[in-house]
DNA sequence: CAGTGGTCTAGACCACGAG
DNA sequence: TCGTGGTCTAGACCACTGT
């Protein structure tokens, strides 16, 4: 077993210094989701360092969402999972009071020149071409959400391809299988109008009566911005709740 | 300097006995916000564990929010503060487009039997008396938020004999420096909802444009739920952003 | 059982803040 | 300069998981 150099500024503590590098490889994708990092005792001997300060480091990254610890059987890459999204606060349930994934219908979907505001989300040019599309979700056969997305073309031209019976509710699987786009995080902005008419006449509910409006920034490791959405729901269906210090 | 045996569950780990231990010390009063708490090197040797043990319970208790840890000056009982708060995100500028605490006029104040949807967060007896307020909050003459404030009179008699003028925008500093109750942390609820006719007017907003609205539940550092509050602002003025993983 | 992370010890030395 | 928390070492032993 050879012994590695730490890289990085020599004035950081190494743990840090050992962090960044670990970091980097879940960035570039040298380690994937779901794979499992080397031991602690594997880690020490690699970079001649005492466990506790391995430890640390690996404690810094848990601490950032980037890896999980599973006592007895190891530290793993963490799949990112959206369970801390700000849709989680709509009461979608269906009859029997359960939790469900709402259905999908997809509206519309085709290529247009990204206008000026989604581009400067997207970090593409304006006008550059962008998959745009229209989306409904229904539980029970109930409208529950409206949903415009898009993506850039150069990202996701394989998307296009695809049937619709071949998309579930879930993107962000497809968008990994089929176009090879990663989402790691992303930034939810919430805020609520009025409905308009369109929108009223989508959810069902009365022109001008409040609807919640989400919109996220979906990026990836690298920071790359992916996927671009703006979803809206009826305000009476959606109760925040959070404890504050 | 005698050696102070650890309470709790012995089988729990050491760590987590001594940080049981601290955090009833802040719970009680004990220890008061801003104290510096003894140095590790003091807390090692006064419950007899190695120093990185007594470092352990201290950074659980400051992952926790309540100490904070300054290098070279020590460890302290964290001031509740409530940065975090929901209300961060209404657009709240003045001309110069600084950030400023809102003024407030108090619109109505008096002791009601407690309503049971009140009493049940506050955790009193249906109908037992309750201080009730309704205030408005203002910048630079217009109104920003709508308030409803409920207090157990119980513990806020002292709150009664208040003037005015006595009383400012910051209720919590009042709260402890009048009636001894001090607010530890805080839950808050948001959705949103068509403005009333009375709000509407109090907003100077349209009858039924959308409305965001908080609840608040501020509870003592034992959990004691002290003050209960409904805080209602224009949802064009709201803009709530966070990140996710 | 072997291998993993979790707890704990008993130090050393460094970096920062205040007087 | 002194006391604080921050970093780091080099172990020991425990608790949990999978085979």
């Amino acid at each position: 077993m050879s012994m590695t150099a730490l890289a990085g500024d020599e004035r950081l503590p190494l743990y840090q210094r050992l962090a960044e590098v670990l970091r980097r490889d879940v960035m570039e994708g040298v380690r994937r989701p779901g794979d499992r990092m080397p031991s602690e005792t594997a880690l020490s001997a690699e970079y001649g360092l005492a466990p506790g300060t391995v430890r640390q480091a690996l404690s810094a990254l848990v601490d950032d969402g980037l890896l999980e610890r599973f006592h007895g059987r190891g530290t793993f890459v963490r799949r990112p999972s959206f369970d801390r999204s700000l849709f989680r606060f709509f009461r979608f349930r269906d009859a029997s009071g359960e939790w469900r994934i709402p259905e999908s219908r997809i509206l519309k979907r085709s290529v247009e020149p990204a206008p000026s505001h989604i581009a400067r989300q997207l970090r593409i040019k304006d006008g550059e071409p962008a998959i745009s599309m229209s989306r409904l979700r229904l539980l029970n056969e109930a409208p529950v959400l409206a949903e415009e997305i898009w993506l850039p073309k150069a990202r996701f031209g394989a998307f296009l391809d695809l049937s619709e019976s071949a998309i579930g509710p879930l993107l962000y699987p497809v968008y990994d299988a089929q176009c090879g786009q990663l989402v790691a995080r992303a930034e939810e902005t919430l805020t609520a109008e009025p409905a308009s008419r369109e929108t009223a006449r989508l959810l069902r509910i009365d022109t001008g009566a409040p609807v919640i409006v989400i919109d996220r920034l979906a990026k990836g490791f690298d920071d790359t911005p992916l996927e671009w959405r703006r979803s809206k729901g009826r305000a009476d269906q959606f109760h925040y709740h959070t404890e504050i210090r």
